[in-house]
RNA sequence: GGCGCCAUAGCCAAGUGGUAAGGCAGAGGUCUGCAACACCUUUAUCACCAGUUCAAAUCUGGUUGGCGCCUCCA
């Protein structure tokens, strides 16, 4: 199993801290709206491959935390009147309701900044005794300077920064890229009592602090959007391993971002899109599976066009799942009949497929394919003559795979009520009455109510809309 | 200015040395009372130039075009 690792620039097998076990931190949102399509990537993204380490054997401790400390969400809070618990605790409500909706797991832990702020302070104050931090007038400074290593993750070059930067020079700062671990409270904004006195955390801190607590002073995987490493992920890595005296993660992942039209989305450019706008459109598991079409390190395109791809595609393979399950109702022998051992060789193969793309680098788009072939398989070989094992193995695997990407496929078993029924017999009495006008509208009667019937050669299926 | 990524059919997208997966859309066909589903057929020499090699979309150099980070950001 192979992924790419942004701290190497190269693909490396993964090899866990701890045998059978994969600690993985993934950089949440801050609280302070719904989310948009963008932020939507990672959280998708990165459960599938949580999913796959599963499906591997793997035993995923998730951490992915709420950002509810910020400007931003001050901004809102005195925008509103509200405290700024009550915005946090309202926007972590619906980013759990939209991420619910795609699909993505639970994480192990979900911590949130303001609950682990005696632990921040904890950090803070080893760093300073290790003389990589200093306190100027209640602020408190990483000192980049101090660090060897900073610049390691994003390629860049300390000195190349100094001269590049672009930020109005903070004279309290000894270096231009020392970065804030503590600033002090402003007025009227929420703060904690510590040695450097009221105020509260700088953003860089709190993964650092909650990784550690959660997961270990060394992690397997640290994860988030490509934009995060530089400077987030490269000062994570500097707290953590100054303070702590370890690698910090083996793994750095970065997915790439989505773009519309091309262009980075942003507000000002009017091309912003929320989940919850989409979801009007589009439901949340053609969301997900647009976004396992390209692999995740590449940028990708929104558009409408784009996503009623992913809608056809999507209903394909449910189309075929739920055949096979129809065949499967249908056949009349159950064991593997003689003939079919190559048949059934051919399916494992094309399921093997799923597999490799995996194992490299989590190629989603390559993975879907195999998906998509196992589904053409099917509608080719498999009929209510084949024998029960040999559906049951090819629907079984077909579902297992889709899980793994989190695609889920409606196969509760959908039953109609009585007159629905009526009617449906109706029309094939009609039908074989030959009275297609009395049959036609019977089957216009029943797409009113939102359920299409089809006639195959295998009897009258429908399916709701 | 510094660092980095990308360029494959109408659209999306795998493939990183041996002569181009898959999906969507289109066209034609089979099946069907019709429709739908499904299946079959059909559409590329991989931005351009030069080089390395028996062999390159795949390696090297260059050109052009697009994008990202360097500032809060998924």
């Amino acid at each position: 199993m192979k992924l790419y690792n942004t701290l190497t620039r190269k693909k490396e097998t993964f090899v866990p801290v701890e045998e059978g076990k994969v600690k993985m931190y993934v950089c949440g949102p801050t609280v302070y709206n719904v989310i948009h399509i963008g932020n939507a990537r990672p959280f998708i993204m990165f459960d599938v491959v949580r999913r796959y380490f599963e499906y591997k054997g793997y035993e995923v401790i998730y951490v992915q935390n709420y950002t509810d400390v910020d400007d931003k969400i001050i901004q809102k809070a005195n925008e509103e009147g509200v405290t700024m618990g009550e915005i946090t605790e309202r926007y972590i409500q619906e980013v759990e309701t939209d991420a619910k909706g795609l699909g993505v797991k639970a994480a192990t832990h979900h911590p949130k900044a303001t609950e682990e702020i005696p632990e921040m302070i904890e950090m803070i104050e080893t760093l300073i005794e290790k003389d990589f931090a200093y306190e100027v007038d209640g602020s408190v400074y990483f000192a980049t300077r101090r660090f060897e290593g900073y610049g390691k993750l994003s390629g860049k070059n300390p000195d190349d920064l100094e001269a590049g930067a672009r930020i109005a020079v903070d004279s309290a700062k000894r270096n231009p890229m020392d970065f804030v671990l503590w600033k002090p409270k402003k007025e009227g904004e929420p703060a904690w009592t510590s040695p450097w006195g009221e105020g509260r955390p700088g953003w860089h801190l709190e993964c650092s602090v909650m990784a550690k607590k959660y997961l270990g002073e060394t992690i397997d995987i640290h994860a988030g959007g490509t934009d995060l490493v530089f400077p987030h992920h490269e000062n994570e890595i500097a707290q953590s391993e100054a303070a702590n005296g370890k690698p910090f993660a083996k793994y750095w992942m970065h997915n790439g971002f989505i773009n519309v039209d091309n262009k980075k989305m942003s507000k000002s450019l009017g091309n912003f899109f929320t989940v919850r706008e989409i979801v009007d459109e589009f439901p949340y598991e053609v969301i997900r599976f647009f976004m396992l079409s390209a692999h995740y390190r590449s940028p990708i395109n929104f558009s409408r066009e784009l996503m009623e791809a992913a809608t056809n595609g999507l209903e394909r393979i449910q189309t075929g799942v739920k055949n096979l399950k129809y065949n499967l109702a249908h056949a009349k022998e159950d064991a593997l009949k003689a003939a079919e051992h190559g048949l059934q060789k051919e399916m494992l193969t094309l399921a093997e497929k799923f597999d490799t793309a995996m194992d490299d680098d989590f190629n989603t788009a390559d993975a879907v394919s195999a998906v998509f072939e196992l589904i053409r398989f099917a509608n080719t070989n498999v009929s209510v003559e084949t024998s029960k094992a040999l559906i049951k193995e090819t629907m079984d695997k077909i579902i297992e795979l889709c899980d793994v990407i989190g695609v889920t496929l409606e196969l509760e078993d959908d039953l109609l009520d009585d007159e629905v029924e009526n009617l449906i017999q109706q029309r094939q009495d009609a039908r074989k009455n030959r009275d297609f006008a009395l049959a036609d509208q019977i089957r216009d009667e029943l797409a009113g109510k939102g359920i299409i019937l089809e006639d195959t050669r295998e009897g009258v299926k429908f399916r709701r809309v």
